[in-house]
DNA sequence: GTCTATACGGTGATAGAC
DNA sequence: GTCTATCACCGTATAGAC
C-alpha cells in the first residue's frame, strides 16, 4: 500500500487493479470507485493518466493483449516441430492463465459481450482475434497443411471453447471441470492428425 | 401465450423487449429505462411483475433456457440414431438462433461475465451448463460409447467453441466467420468416428 | 503529480391517483 | 393493472489546493 505507493507509480498500480477487478467482477459491474480504492488513488490521479473510465478499461485491455503475445512469443520460441508450433497456442494459454492465476473465462470474450460498440476498448477485442487467426493460419501455412483458413478456424475454435469451460465453471458449482486446456490440445491434435496423415 | 386478451400482456411485452435488449447491448450496460421505453410500459407495472432488475434477468434467462430446451426436445424427437443424437446439438442450436434471429454468441455464456455472484439469474446458467452436460451424457450412455464423461466435455468444448466464434465475429469486423456450428459438428463427428470405430 | 471536496447525471425504485 | 410524478442513491467526472 504505502510501501508499494513509494515503488509503483500511481498509473501501474491502477493498471494492476483494474486487471484484477474488471477480470473477476466483469467490466460494467466494476465502478471506478472500486479500481481507485484498490490502488490506493484519488480520482483525481487517475484521470489525469486515463481518459476516463473507457480509457482504463482500453489500456487493461492493451495490456492484457500484449501480456498474452508474449507468453505466447516465448513458448513459440521453445519449438521447432511444426505441428508442435501449431498446438502451442495451447501450452501458451495455459502458461498465460497459471502466471496471471486466472481462474475464468477469457477476458477478450468478456470484453466482447460488455462492451458498447464504438468503445475504445474494442480494439483489442479485435487484435486478439487478429492475432490468433492470423498466426494459426501461419503457422498451418508453414507446417504445410491444406486449407490453412480452416486449420486456424477449427483451432481457434477449440480455444474459444476450452475457455469457456473454465466460465462455466465459474458459474456453476459443482460441474466436472477437467482440464479444458488439455482437451482441447488432444481434440486439435487428433483433428491435425487425420489432416497430416 | 393465447390471443385471448385484447392487448398483449405487459408482462410479456418486457420480457421480449427484455430479451432483445440484454442479449443485443448486455445487461450491465443496459437499464431499466431502455426496457420499460421499448416494452411499452411504465416502471411502476414492472414492479408489480418482477422483483426489481434482478428478477426481470432472472425471468429472461429463465424464458431463454425453456425455449432452448424445447428447441432441443424438438430437433432431437426427428432422430433415432444414436450418434445423430448425440450431435442434434448442434442442429439444434442452428435451428434455435435461426428462429430467434440471433446473431451474438450464447446468452449464458455472456451473462455469466456480467452476473455477480449471488445473483437469481445464476441459477439458469448452472441450469443451462447442466442441461448440456447432462443430455450429452445421457445421449452417450445411450449410443454405447466408453467414457461418456468425456464424450460430453468434448462436446460441450464444441459448442461453447462454435458460440464463441460469433462473439468473436460480432466483435471484430473483417474476421471471417464461415459457419462456426458447422464446423463444430464436422469436428465433433470426426472426433467420434474415432471412437465409435 | 497527487490529494480533498464537490458537482452532475443517470438509474433503480417507490407513492399515490385512475 | 396501469399510469404520472418523484425520490434517493451511486458512479462518473471536475475544480482547486498542496
Amino acid at each position: 500500500m504505502t510501501a508499494s505507493s513509494a515503488t509503483r507509480p500511481a498509473r501501474e498500480r491502477l493498471l494492476t487493479a483494474a486487471g484484477e477487478l474488471f477480470y473477476e467482477s466483469g467490466i460494467a459491474a466494476t465502478g471506478v470507485d472500486a479500481v481507485l480504492a484498490r490502488a490506493g488513488v484519488s480520482p483525481a490521479t487517475m484521470y489525469a493518466h486515463f481518459a476516463g473510465k473507457d480509457g482504463l478499461v482500453a489500456a487493461y485491455l492493451e495490456e492484457r493483449h500484449t501480456t498474452w503475445r508474449q507468453t505466447w512469443d516465448a513458448v513459440l520460441a521453445e519449438h521447432r516441430d511444426p505441428v508442435d508450433r501449431l498446438l502451442s497456442v495451447f501450452d501458451a494459454v495455459a502458461r498465460f492463465r497459471q502466471q496471471q492465476g486466472t481462474r475464468r473465462g477469457c477476458a477478450f470474450l468478456a470484453a466482447a459481450t460488455e462492451l458498447p460498440s464504438g468503445h475504445p476498448g474494442q480494439r483489442w477485442l479485435a487484435a486478439d482475434s487478429r492475432l490468433l487467426t492470423g498466426r494459426l493460419h501461419d503457422l498451418a501455412v508453414a507446417a504445410g497443411l491444406p486449407d490453412p483458413e480452416a486449420v486456424a478456424s477449427t483451432l481457434l475454435l477449440c480455444y474459444d471453447g476450452a475457455l469457456s469451460g473454465y466460465a462455466r465453471a465459474a458459474t456453476t458449482p459443482g460441474l466436472p471441470v477437467d482440464d479444458p486446456i488439455g482437451r482441447a490440445r488432444r481434440l486439435a491434435a487428433d483433428w491435425l492428425a487425420t489432416r497430416t496423415g
